[in-house]
DNA sequence: TCTGGGGTCCTAGGACCC
DNA sequence: TCTGGGGTCCTAGGACCC
């Protein structure tokens, strides 16, 4: 075993830039050269290609003041199923080097290319150098990749030229590197823990790497001491390979507007989200023990439950049927809403022989026809072609449907949000803020 | 950084047990 | 009604990521 000697390993990351908006260019390329800007269904820019940024175009702004900066943009809504595609073929070049890849998200990857000199008769960086080149030539984009000794490390290469660069840190210039990245930059250290370090007098990453790791286990969680170690060129975060098809929650949540004190409107975009988390739920092949749903008011507080099931479920009607009368207990009259959200827990997977699955076959049996039905017409006519009663009211309001059209009934219904940087909790029977 | 949406992991502290 | 300590499991909430 070699876990008592480590030996350097060489870890790739690859990021595409501006992903979104480069797929849009790469699937139309008479939009080559233009400020392209996606995110056209929520009302706000998701990803913009550089020609948009170069005019001050940032993430999460709204699309109004885009077109006043930039009058001849291209703002397109997001689809995801393109997104999925190139995604799916850059997973799929990077793995003609390795087969140790982690598909970390849409528009990202590492690779572990240790032990491939010798198969593919090249160096690291050789590799590096070839897998760019194919990524850029086929698929008419450009990445940005690092290449270095860990996740932590090959993601401030991979980040350190932007667009379309390619950053090589050895681990003995490691040193070089983090005295010129903020401690905030590092990947795992938020705001929290940044200003929390600032504090302390730790400003850039390599203030941090430098501290003794008794200092950094007195002053900071787990999390925190494996990214010093990270830091410090240590191999610590193991790469998650395969295809991501296990979820230990799935969740599904909407703003509406306008805000509404509309009980029955309220439950049906609940029970709208509830659908949708179902779907996705059957399509993984997943039941759900625990469900967790909120509301959220217009002041941004949340009122939640959460129930556990007597059965895994995978079907909308047996939740929204243990949602309902607790709904009432929740939803303040006189009370306007902005959002409601669902969260199913507590996942098992259909082949995963338990008593209650068991007991259930002959009902799942059935449901799984009709639903199997349901999705492919859903697929075939679009996703909200069969919706249940309970959801009507919502659907009848075209604010987030991905479509392209462009009616003004569209428009009028577009978000005014900005983006958010914090995370929904889910608070436990009641209130917070 | 004023409010999208979808995830993961960790931890402190309470409940309960011996 | 005071006094000890240790272990495990669970949950609410925090922090972070794309």
């Amino acid at each position: 075993m070699l876990t008592h000697h480590s030996f350097p390993r060489a870890i790739l990351h690859v990021d595409g830039d501006c992903f979104f908006a480069s797929c849009e260019i790469a699937k139309n390329p008479a939009l080559r050269g233009r400020a392209v800007v996606t995110g056209k269904e929520r009302g706000i820019a998701s990803s913009m290609s550089y020609e948009a940024k170069a005019r001050g175009v940032t993430r999460a702004m709204k699309l109004s003041e885009i077109k006043r900066l930039c009058p001849d943009v291209i703002i397109l809504p997001s689809d995801y199923e393109t997104y999925s595609l190139y995604s799916k073929r850059m997973y799929e070049i990077v793995r003609r080097y390795t087969p140790d890849i982690e598909e970390y998200s849409i528009d990202e990857c590492f690779a572990d290319l240790t032990g491939m000199r010798r198969p593919n008769k090249m160096s690291y960086e050789q590799m590096a150098i070839k897998i760019k080149h194919e990524l850029d030539t086929e698929l008419g984009m450009t990445f940005s990749i690092g290449l270095s000794v860990n996740k932590v490390t090959a993601k401030i290469g991979s980040k350190w030229r932007k667009p379309s660069g390619l950053t090589i840190i050895p681990g003995h210039d490691l040193h070089l590197y983090l005295n010129r990245t903020l401690i905030g930059k590092i990947w795992g250290i938020g705001p929290q823990t940044s200003s929390y370090l600032n504090k302390l007098g730790v400003i850039t990453a390599l203030d941090f790497a430098t501290k003794d790791p008794d200092w950094v286990k007195d002053k900071l969680s787990k999390p925190f001491q494996e990214i010093h170690q990270e830091l410090n060129g240590r191999f610590v975060y193991p790469l998650v390979l395969g295809e991501k098809n296990d979820y230990a929650s799935i969740s599904k949540t909407r703003t509406f507007t306008p805000p509404s004190k509309d009980k029955s409107l309220v439950f049906s975009q609940l029970s709208k989200n509830i659908e949708n988390a179902c779907i996705k739920l059957r399509r993984h092949n997943l039941f759900a023990k625990e469900v967790a749903i909120f509301i959220k008011t217009q002041e941004f507080r949340y009122q939640a439950l959460e129930l556990k099931l007597s059965q895994a479920i995978s079907i909308p009607q047996e939740i929204l049927e243990a949602v309902r009368e607790k709904f009432d207990s929740i939803f303040k009259v006189g009370t306007l809403y902005r959002a409601t959200g669902v969260v199913l827990m507590n996942l098992i997977h259909s082949d995963t022989r338990t008593i209650d699955l068991f007991n259930r076959y002959e009902l799942i049996d059935k449901v799984k026809k009709i639903y199997e039905a349901v999705d492919s017409l859903s697929a075939r006519y679009g996703k909200h072609t069969i919706f249940l009663g309970s959801s009507f009211k919502a659907m009848n309001e075209p604010a987030h449907k991905n479509d392209r059209g462009d009616s003004s009934e569209r428009r009028k219904n577009i978000l005014k949000g900005e983006s958010a940087r914090k995370r929904l909790g889910i608070p436990y029977l009641g209130e917070t803020h």
